[in-house]
DNA sequence: TCTGGGGTCCTAGGACCC
DNA sequence: TCTGGGGTCCTAGGACCC
């Protein structure tokens, strides 16, 4: 049998820990980050019930006493570099989740830096001395095992799930810590009396994806059955990039929405750019009064970075929507950009209604001094009605 | 109890092509 | 004139995670 290589590294209740570091005051005492919603609850506060995504005054009425703070999620993103430095010093192999974890692969280490287990109690101490924050590990041979090994071992703690010992771990416990078991999911399967990880186990696979559907099935099975190959990959690449804006209940008139609408896509195609992505499809999202929830979105046919193009598309796409808005008043206005590439999109953005005879010529004439003629490999005319375009060039 | 902001992956139907 | 099977892409919605 292999042995336990995989560390899963997790900061504990990481926003509030980098505040209570940074504010002697806080330590020791029940620290809310967040205001309307609970973003990260200190231990001291999740001992009174406190848990993130719940909405602050309820938060509130369970701990009165509890210390609420404003996010500041660029000490957060600092910290969360400088963990995954931390990371990166122990061993090349690392897969990052989030801000606050990250899969480790320690396989390769024995004879330079000793077993995983050693690895991981020296990764904690350096997480604490050089960045101050108090990490919690969990150690096993498969990615899932060593997740919920983390989980269980919360806060500042150390867990190896031993390969010998993994069934005798893994099923008893509730279903919920299964990855992909949710409110909708773990309804389902206690409606049916299915409560631990052993029972999902004596289930057939055919009976689960029956259930649950194809993928959540073969998953839920595999998993339960402690199967997880996946190896920890490296360098894994965003597949969108997004933001979105709460807008309280009031409904709003459309002119709000459009000016929300034009600084979101502002924001998402600066991102996009400083990250040297370029992306083809644009995807809106609308909340509504009563928490319904609908997206509308558009491909184009090329990829894009330019502000305007994404801005046209994303205003059509909220035009479409609108006798929605109206029926139901939108609380919420999202946007993502999918379908990322790398590729250079470069335009040249023509400002007319109607393309005076000779602009284009010049446009590209243009184009080639500024890039050379064998750069412009393909040009096309792309219209302010989102989808349309007219090559230029022969492809 | 009243719900933020950032993501990932899956499903299902329809259009279209061979 | 009526017709199969397989594949890809797009759109919309939904579950889930931190």
């Amino acid at each position: 049998m292999t042995a336990a290589t995989i560390l899963h590294a997790d900061l504990d209740a990481f926003y509030a820990s980098v505040e209570q570091r940074d504010n002697p005051a806080l330590r020791g005492r029940p620290v809310i980050v967040g205001g309307g919603v609970v973003l990260a609850a200190s231990y001291e506060a999740k001992r009174f019930g406190v848990r993130t995504a719940m909405g602050g005054g309820r938060a509130l009425r369970l701990c009165p006493h509890a210390i609420v703070v404003p996010p500041r999620m660029s000490a957060y993103s600092a910290a969360s570099k400088a963990v995954f430095e931390v990371f990166r010093d122990t061993t090349p192999l690392v897969e990052g989740l989030s801000i606050d974890e990250a899969f480790l692969e320690v396989g390769g280490l024995r004879k330079i830096a000793g077993p995983p287990e050693v690895i991981a109690e020296r990764l904690r101490k350096a997480v604490l001395e050089r960045v101050g924050l108090p990490i919690t590990v969990g150690v096993a041979r498969t990615k899932f095992l060593a997740k919920v090994a983390s989980a269980v071992a919360k806060p500042d703690g150390l867990l190896v799930v031993p390969p010998a010992g993994e069934l005798e771990f893994l099923h008893p416990l509730p279903v919920e810590r299964l990855w992909g078991v949710g409110k909708v999911t773990s309804a389902k399967l206690r409606d049916r009396g299915i409560t631990t990880v052993g029972q999902v186990a004596k289930l057939s696979e055919s009976t689960l994806t029956a259930m649950l559907g194809r993928a959540s099935g073969r998953h839920l099975h595999a998993l339960a059955h402690n199967q997880d190959p996946r190896p920890v990959r490296v360098g894994r690449r965003r597949r969108s990039i997004g933001a979105q804006r709460a807008l309280g209940s009031r409904p709003r008139p459309a002119e709000d929405l459009e000016a929300t609408l034009a600084q979101l896509i502002d924001r998402v195609a600066k991102r996009m750019r400083k990250a040297k992505r370029s992306c083809r499809t644009v995807v809106l999202r609308l909340r509504f009064a009563d928490f319904a929830r609908a997206t509308r979105s558009h491909t184009l046919v090329h990829p894009t970075t330019d502000t305007e193009v994404l801005l046209a598309t994303a205003r059509t796409l909220l035009r479409t929507a609108m006798p929605t808005i109206y029926d139901r008043g939108c609380t919420l206005v999202g946007i993502s950009l999918t379908n990322l590439d790398d590729k250079d999109a470069l335009q040249l953005m023509l400002p007319f209604d109607e393309v005076p005879p000779g602009a284009l010529d010049t446009a590209l004439d243009d184009l080639r001094d500024r890039f050379g003629t064998t750069a412009v490999t393909r040009a096309v005319l792309l219209g302010r009605d989102p989808g349309l375009s007219v090559p230029l060039l022969p492809d």
